[in-house]
RNA sequence: GGUCCCGUAGUUCAACGGAUAGAACGGAAGUUUCCUAAACUUUAAAUACAGGUUCGAUUCCUGUCGGGAUCACCA
């Protein structure tokens, strides 16, 4: 790699002209400024201690060698501190002729045997996905990509949490009030339906509250003597028990649930190939604390509650079984993490859950090894900030949730509006106008949320919709069509470039950015970051439309020149596609 | 209150401890007889505050102020 060689060339010239030790790893290269000649750069300050000399000398000391040793670099230039190096024309070309076709370009071919595995989505069955779900399924899915163009061996898993007191709630507000409302009857997608049951049993039993307060009775007690919230419980308790009449509900409204988020999912572009569900996964969780018990390593309560004794750890004790014998997420969790140990014995395993809950995966990761699970470290918690509005946080009870499908619609939509607006699918059939709004509308929701770092917390304005122009998916899917609808026009074949052109400087750019794109997959990699590929893109599809502005390619006349500026755009049309789907957005070939 | 995260142009986002803090949207002014104007060009505009470490700090440390999350027999 053209980065490594140059940074170990530095390393060899700081020690044979100052002897001074440094592994490569001691260096910053760093891209050239736009305004400054040259490549890559490198800040000599760190060495001028044991050079002895002004910066610039420094600077031009080294410069000199490396120019001397690398047959790669063609010239420097010091400003100050930094040194500047420029790379030879053969260099790039060399590149450019021998990747230029690869579709693949920049990946690891997958040789590894060991498991990474990584879980995202982990939806309740007790209402629909919402845009918190969105921001979760495109990360999850996303690093997947990333992490195979890795070379690892990626295996993708789902958590349907499909019991437990809220699924209850759905299932006793639709007994009491559905009248056997069916998603055929109703015309509702199942997960929408549910949750419409979900909003029914909150409603009820805020009324309830209401009317127990009025009575003089204190909120707190109201809330625990509901009769709604008893008659909950008592449902969580038959479930758990295997009552067959509550069974047969739970498996009807879950099937209804599945069927809407198996839409919602393909219509994401999601997919998992394994879905692990709580309800089987439970047990396993409550005979790992049983154990732990017996063993002396948990403690459970005069009232049979169950706990894990971390105080020692700088946490509080942490409730792993209720006193009625009924398991909470936590004891889910358990039973699950093992379970997946035991069948993959990954090497790894992702946890795609919001930052709010940090604390659980602490606690998970400290009960586990309180247990004697040393695996325990195998498990990362891939915590990605809340997507807010600009009121706040999304809370369901206020009903200020964004409903995926909802937004889906939305943006289709727009999109369609859009492209009408501009006649851009004047001379499309109707079906393959559909299926461009669909991928542009995706592709502007996906990068939306892709582009900002998985870490942070973001911001979604639903009365603005997202944008089509600037900084979007539909920038970098339109630099990629209009790429497509020159090569459609070039009639004679791309042939590789002879060495004797003229490279312009905006035509070098391009070029280091191609040649770049290899490590930005290992960082983003490294770091589980779809918003480096992301930003990547956008710089890349920014820099060709500078070009394709300001460079006649087709029509130059010079046979050679056209030639190579025609490989510059299959190239870069090639990258904008592997890295958009790397995100999971589909590039169109026209638009 | 304890713990953790975050404060960058009007707004939404960038910036392995490196040069004059980049983009996009919005604002102002332009570009189409020419490869797709969902594009391009020019322009105004920001590191919450106070210390410290460093040749160099938006980045690391401490404190102040402001925002968020979490600390459930909820998930």
């Amino acid at each position: 790699m053209l980065e490594s060689k140059l940074c170990q060339s530095v390393a060899t010239a700081v020690n044979t002209l100052y002897g001074l030790q440094l592994s490569s790893k001691d260096i910053s290269l760093q891209k050239t400024r736009k305004e400054f000649e040259g490549e890559f750069t490198i800040a000599v300050f760190p060495f001028v201690r044991a050079s002895k000399k002004s910066p610039e000398a420094t600077a031009t000391e080294i410069g000199q060698y490396v120019k001397d040793n690398l047959t790669e670099v063609e010239d420097f230039n010091v400003i100050k501190g930094f040194l500047n190096f420029q790379i030879a024309k053969a260099y790039w070309l060399t590149f450019l002729n021998s990747h230029q076709n690869e579709t693949d370009f920049g990946f690891v071919k997958a040789a590894e045997s060991e498991v990474i595995m990584i879980e995202y989505s982990s939806p309740n069955t007790n209402k629909p996905l919402h845009l918190g779900h969105i921001r979760n399924n495109l990360l999850g899915w996303s690093v997947t990509q990333i992490l195979k163009a890795n070379g690892k061996n990626v295996v993708k898993v789902n958590l349907v949490n499909d019991r437990g007191i809220h699924i209850c709630k759905s299932m006793l507000a639709w007994q009491k009030w559905g009248n056997g409302e069916t998603p055929l009857t109703s015309g509702l997608k199942g997960d929408h339906l549910a949750g419409k049951y979900y909003v029914l049993f909150n409603k009820y039993y805020q009324a309830e509250i209401a009317e127990l307060t009025a009575k003089g009775i204190e909120k707190e007690i109201a809330e625990k003597e509901s009769s709604l919230m008893l008659a909950a419980q008592e449902m969580l308790r038959k479930w758990e028990a295997k009552d067959e009449t509550i069974i047969l509900l739970w498996e009807t409204m879950n099937a209804w649930v599945y069927e809407g988020f198996e839409q919602t999912y393909r219509r994401m572009g999601i997919d998992f190939d394994k879905t692990y569900y709580e309800s089987s996964t439970y047990l396993s969780g409550k005979s790992i604390v049983e154990k732990g018990v017996a063993e002396g390593k948990l403690i459970r309560k005069p009232d049979q509650s169950v706990w894990a004794d971390l105080t020692s750890e700088g946490l509080d004790e942490k409730l792993l079984l209720r006193s009625d014998g009924t398991s909470v997420y936590m004891t889910q969790d358990l039973g699950t993490a093992f379970l997946r140990h035991e069948e993959y014995q990954a090497q790894q395993m992702i946890y795609v859950v919001g930052n709010e809950q940090n604390y659980h995966f602490d606690v998970l990761k400290l009960v586990l090894q309180k247990l004697g699970y040393n695996w325990a470290d195998t498990i990362q918690h891939l915590s990605y900030g809340m997507v807010e509005l600009p009121a706040g946080k999304m809370k369901s009870r206020e009903g200020t949730v964004v409903d995926a499908d909802d937004l889906m619609d939305e943006m289709e939509k727009t999109a369609y509006d859009k492209a009408l607006e501009l006649g851009k699918i004047d001379d499309f059939e109707s079906e393959e106008a559909r299926q461009l709004y669909a991928v542009i509308a995706m592709g502007a929701l996906k990068y939306f949320i892709l582009k900002v770092d998985p870490q942070k917390n973001m911001l979604f304005n639903p009365t603005e919709s997202i944008d089509f122009n600037g900084h979007t998916g539909p920038f970098i899917q339109y630099t990629h069509a209009r790429i497509k609808s020159l090569i459609k026009k070039a009639s004679a074949d791309i042939s590789p470039i002879s060495e004797n052109i003229e490279i312009q400087s905006k035509e070098i750019d391009i070029i280091r950015l191609l040649h770049e794109y290899p490590s930005v997959i290992k960082i983003a990699g490294e770091n589980r970051s779809p918003a480096l590929i992301a930003n990547f893109a956008f710089e890349l599809a920014k820099e060709y439309n500078g070009f394709y502005q300001e460079i006649t390619i087709l029509k130059e006349e010079n046979e050679v020149l056209r030639n190579f500026r025609l490989v510059l755009s299959v190239f870069t049309a090639n990258i904008l596609k592997s890295a958009m789907g790397l995100l999971g957005i589909d590039v169109p070939e026209r638009m």
